[in-house]
DNA sequence: CAATATCGCTACTAATATTGTAGCATTCTT
DNA sequence: AAGAATGCTACAATATTAGTAGCGATATTG
């Protein structure tokens, strides 16, 4: 799968608006949760992968690819680690956590 | 594939936490994209579709099943529309659409 | 310094998800 | 009543993700 560049047509959206590229890589799975899981702290290859719960390598390593690619994380000696646009957009996501339990709890009441 | 109940396992996670459901979700084509452009208004399925560049109808449909059941977005006589829950989780996600495009720039000043 | 372990990552196949097209049944319009 | 539009399903083609094995390189141990 091509890397979404702001700019360019991407999966869905042939405009080059910067926000499709975003919501297309966003849309790739596991993007949002190696984003969430770097936030933690920088990890190396393997650990990454362990906090992903045993996401593959092959799948990792293209996530990551993109990822530097789009400047929003880097490769450093202490591992992979978010850069600050990674740690932006981590910012403005981080909400998600406290929303999604209030979310899941009204889930529970209405289907109860 | 099964909608991301939190609570329960889901794709990539066994945890049943509920971000992890929700990243499932969010992480699926075009779960994004639709919350999206339905924060536009609320559309009837077909302009549903032409709003999401064409997106084909079986996805469209598997989407919104999910989305629905999921209390995200539900069905009216005016077409599909944001719940309050729906109009939340846009709450949240809605800077991205302009810090998409300071982060367009900046990839594009780094790349020249 | 040789043996062993760990690491980052690639290669490959199987399983699963998405796309794209056709079209059916139902409701609106005239 | 005939035609057009709508919501949606079915299904085959294509693309993505999961899962496993393991290679070459560096670090660690004895």
């Amino acid at each position: 799968m091509s890397i979404p560049m702001p700019g360019e047509q991407v999966r869905g959206s042939k405009t080059g608006k910067p926000i499709m590229a975003l919501l297309d890589l966003l849309g790739r799975t596991w993007s949002l949760g190696i984003i969430w899981q770097l936030h933690q702290g920088s990890a190396t290859f393997r650990e990454l992968q362990q906090r992903c719960e045993q996401i593959s390598p092959s799948l990792l390593n293209t996530r990551l690819k993109e990822l530097k690619t789009l400047h929003l994380v880097d490769s450093t000696t202490n591992g992979y680690q978010l850069t600050i646009s990674g740690e932006e957009l981590f910012a403005i996501i981080s909400p998600l956590g406290e929303w999604s339990s209030q979310w899941a709890n009204q889930i529970k009441k209405e289907n109860a």
